[in-house]
DNA sequence: TTACAGTGACTACTAACATTAGACATCACG
DNA sequence: CGTGATGTCTAATGTTAGTAGTCACTGTAA
C-alpha cells in the first residue's frame, strides 16, 4: 500500500483514451478511470483539472495524432489521390478510436481555448494545403474545405452512431460519397471558378 | 399543494424538448425536467421510463415532425429542386431544434426498438422517394443516399458544435455542399450508371 | 546521516444525479 | 357513499464530480 506510485499525466490520458475508444466517451468517468489506474478519484486531480480537463486533454491528443497520420498518409500524394487518401485515413483513424474522435467536438473558439483551437486547426490545415495545391480559386477554399469536412465527418458520424440502417456495404457507400464530393471539387479546381 | 395536477406524457415531452433545445440535450435531467414542471422528479416516473426512455420519447417525436416537415417542403417539387429543398428544411429543423436534433442519434437497430428504428428511417424515406423519382439506378439509391444524409448531417452537426472556426458565409458554404452533392447525384440520375 | 520541503496519494465530505419503494391523497365510477 | 385506480409525494440508495485537509514518501541539502 506504497504511496506515491509516480502516476503521469500520460498514463491517466493513455488510459482515459483506452477507455472512451472501447466504451464509449460518455462511459469515461473519473471513479472507472481511477478504477482502472487503481487509484482513487480524487487521486487524479493533480494529474489533469477534472472531467472536463480530462477530456480537453484527449482532444489535444488526438487531434495531434491525428494530423500526424494525415501528414504521413498524403506525403507525396497531391490532387484527388491526396483528398482520397486524407478521406480514407480520417475514417480510419475514427473507426480505430472512436472515443477520441468524438472528443474532438465540441470545438471551442480561439477566445475561449487558443491552444485547443490551434490543435484542432492542424488536420484541417493538411486538407487546406491539399487543396490550395491543386488550383482552386482561393475564394472557394474555405466552402470547398468545409463540403469536402461534412461529408466525411457526417458519413463517420453516422456510421459510428448506427445512423445506417443497414450495415450493408458501407464501405462502397463511403467510397461512393468521398467519390462524389472529390470528383466535384476537382471539376472546380480544372474548369475554374465553374457554377 | 393539491396532488394530482393531472401533468400528461405530452407535457413532459414538450417540456423536455423545450429544455433540449434551449440548453442542449446534455442539460436535460429529470431533476431540471420536474423542477420545471413545478413536480419532484420521482413523478415523471408515472409518465416516461425513465432518463433514457424519455430520450427516446424525444427521438421519436422529433423524427416524426421532421418527417413531417420535409414532405410539406417537397410536395409538389422532384428531382435537384426537391434535394435542395429537403437540404435546406433539414438544417432549418437543426437549428431550430438542436436539442431535438441531437437526440436523433445514436440510432438503435431494428432489433433493439423496432418502433424508434421505423421511426427514424421515416425523413430518410422522403429522401428515398425524390431519389427513385429521378432515374437514377436502384442499386446506387442506397450509395446515394447516404451521401447526401452524410453531407448534410455533417455540415449540420459541424456547425451546432462548433466545429467550423470561423462562423463567416457559413449559409455560403451550406449552399456549396449541397449543390456539389446534389449535382454529382444529378449527374448519376441523367447519365445512368456512370463510374 | 539527518532534517526538510515538495509531490502525490489518501480519507472524509458535500452536492447533484437517477432510480426505487412505499405512503397517501384525489378522482371517477358504481 | 365506498372502492379502486391514478398520480404525486417523502424517504432512501447508490453513483457521480469535485473540494479540503492529512499524511506518507522522495529527493535534496546541511
Amino acid at each position: 500500500m506504497g504511496r506515491k506510485l509516480g502516476l503521469t499525466r500520460e498514463q491517466v490520458v493513455e488510459a482515459a483514451a483506452e477507455i472512451a475508444d472501447r466504451d464509449g466517451l460518455g462511459a469515461l468517468s473519473m471513479a472507472t478511470l481511477a478504477s482502472t489506474l487503481g487509484v482513487r478519484s480524487p487521486s487524479l486531480y493533480n494529474h489533469v483539472d477534472g472531467l472536463s480537463g480530462l477530456r480537453r486533454q484527449l482532444a489535444l491528443h488526438a487531434s495531434g495524432v491525428l494530423a500526424a497520420e494525415l501528414a504521413v498518409r498524403v506525403d507525396g500524394l497531391d490532387g484527388v489521390e491526396a483528398l482520397r487518401a486524407i478521406a480514407e485515413q480520417l475514417r480510419s483513424y475514427a473507426r480505430r478510436h472512436p472515443g477520441l474522435y468524438n472528443s474532438l467536438l465540441p470545438a471551442p473558439t480561439p477566445q475561449e481555448d487558443p491552444e485547443l483551437a490551434a490543435a484542432l486547426s492542424e488536420p484541417v490545415t493538411v486538407v487546406a494545403t491539399v487543396l490550395v495545391g491543386m488550383d482552386v480559386d482561393p475564394s472557394t477554399v474555405i466552402p470547398l474545405i468545409r463540403a469536402l469536412r461534412a461529408s466525411i465527418h457526417g458519413f463517420v458520424d453516422l456510421e459510428l452512431r448506427g445512423g445506417f440502417g443497414l450495415p450493408e456495404n458501407i464501405d462502397d457507400s463511403f467510397t461512393t460519397t468521398i467519390d462524389l464530393v472529390i470528383g466535384a471539387i476537382a471539376a472546380h479546381s480544372t474548369t475554374g471558378a465553374g457554377s
